[in-house]
DNA sequence: AATATCCGCAACCGCTCCGAC
DNA sequence: CGTCGGAGCGGTTGCGGATAT
């Protein structure tokens, strides 16, 4: 009987306090549940399954709920035992809805992360053995070109994962990119984005002064050696600023790989847009071979080579790519709206390749093709530059 | 040998997109 | 048209091993 009061009245407390919330349909409400449950638990567990029969029939004006009860589901590494289960599920079931996968499986796990468990480590066609070389050249040339869309560049590397590409990049390259005085995010040499910064903001020689020693002190805590100053624009300056032995073993291991217009639009767009179609796996077969990288018009291979790398044509190269062969893009826009609708999921990586590849990414293979490869262009610009302002970057060592 | 620091990686978080209803 | 739920993405965190002091 006293258990029956005690019942009524917290309903009705809960009622006196869930109702008025529930009449203006307060939607943050549904973020105390999870407390509420907690505290009730605790001492009450009648009341708790009361609260939550209460909160259940709420639900419907409580907004979207979380994915599971993060209170209650087991987080961190996984254990030997909990792999099985989502590889016994898997196989047995196959993939797909992993919000029942928990239950399923009987797993105390939230369903998001057992999918990150199975996409990221658990597949069985997953490569777990260090970066190769080629595959190191392949993520630094699609960085350049679309930048941090990890998932698009690691359709490219089959066994990797986004997370794999995203921590190695991360970790590793970006560090080396650093060491050898290029900007990892523009992938210029840090000089020219700090004269770029220079000439954007309209700073005078002391702001940008104070630019470069900020990021010559970032190299430094970071281990890296600053810019050194080359006098009469020298073009092995990016070689001096590091280790001679690293920069060479980098030039000539992990070359940036020239590339045909043909190639990127039929790498980049089919294959956001082929992931529904037959040919897909074939494609992507294809991509992640470093030999599809390679120029293939005898006309490119043995065109002039170009002296001037102008990092404002690259900075605004959609404007430069469109004067070059607007009809070609035309159609290859055309072909990727009609792409996106087929294909929904890969909408975002279509219009990354509208926005990022379809731009720089051509610019670059163009410059490529014609004999002028991507680091020889930083090279050469970096080099007019501190011939240029050779006061300007003397400055870096006032700090 | 003990402690501090660094580093790599697995996992998580918050957000967006998209199809179904 | 608005909402819900699944899936995916990119950024960030934190654990555990490696290395330095």
């Amino acid at each position: 009987m006293n258990i029956i009061m005690q019942l009524l009245l917290l309903g009705a407390n809960i009622c006196m306090l869930f109702l008025p919330l529930h009449i203006l349909n307060i939607r943050p409400f549904h973020h105390f549940k999870v407390t509420l449950q907690c505290i009730l638990h605790h001492h009450y567990i009648i009341h708790s399954a009361f609260l939550l029969f209460l909160l259940s029939l709420f639900s419907q004006k409580m907004g979207r709920p979380p994915c599971c009860d993060k209170s209650n589901v087991k987080r961190g590494l996984w254990t030997p035992e909990e792999d099985a289960k989502i590889l016994a599920y898997v196989a047995n079931h196959g993939t797909g809805n992993w919000t029942l996968v928990p239950k399923k499986a009987g797993l105390n796990r939230c369903g998001k992360s057992c999918r990150l468990r199975w996409t990221n480590y658990l597949r069985p066609d997953l490569k777990h053995d260090s970066f190769t070389p080629q595959e190191e050249e392949l993520i630094i040339n699609l960085h350049g070109a679309i930048g941090s869309r990890w998932s698009l560049i690691a359709r490219r590397l089959p066994g990797r994962t986004d997370n794999d590409v995203k921590n190695y990049w991360n970790t590793k390259l970006r560090k080396k990119l650093m060491k050898m005085g290029i900007d990892p995010v523009t992938h210029k040499p840090v000089s020219q984005v700090l004269s770029d910064l220079g000439s954007i903001s309209g700073f005078p020689n002391t702001t940008t002064t104070n630019q470069m020693a900020y990021v010559n002190k970032e190299l430094v805590m970071n281990n890296m050696a600053p810019t050194k100053t080359e006098p009469s624009g020298s073009n092995k300056s990016v070689v001096e600023n590091t280790q001679e032995g690293q920069v060479h073993s980098w030039q000539h291991h992990i070359p940036y790989q020239v590339l045909t217009t043909e190639n990127v639009q039929s790498q980049v767009f089919s294959e956001t847009a082929s992931s529904t179609s037959s040919s897909s796996s074939s494609n992507l077969t294809q991509l992640g071979s470093p030999q599809s990288y390679s120029c293939q018009t005898p006309q490119a291979q043995t065109g002039p080579h170009c002296s001037s790398f102008d990092w404002s044509e690259f900075l605004h190269s959609d404007s430069f790519v469109w004067s070059l062969n607007p009809s070609s893009l035309v159609q290859s826009e055309a072909d990727l709206s009609i792409n996106a609708k087929t294909n929904g999921h890969d909408k975002q990586g279509v219009s990354a390749v509208e926005g990022c590849c379809g731009a720089s990414m051509e610019y670059q293979i163009k410059k490529q093709c014609e004999g002028h490869s991507f680091v020889d262009g930083i090279l050469d610009r970096d080099s007019e530059l501190r011939a240029a302002f050779p006061e300007l970057l003397d400055a870096s060592f006032d700090y």
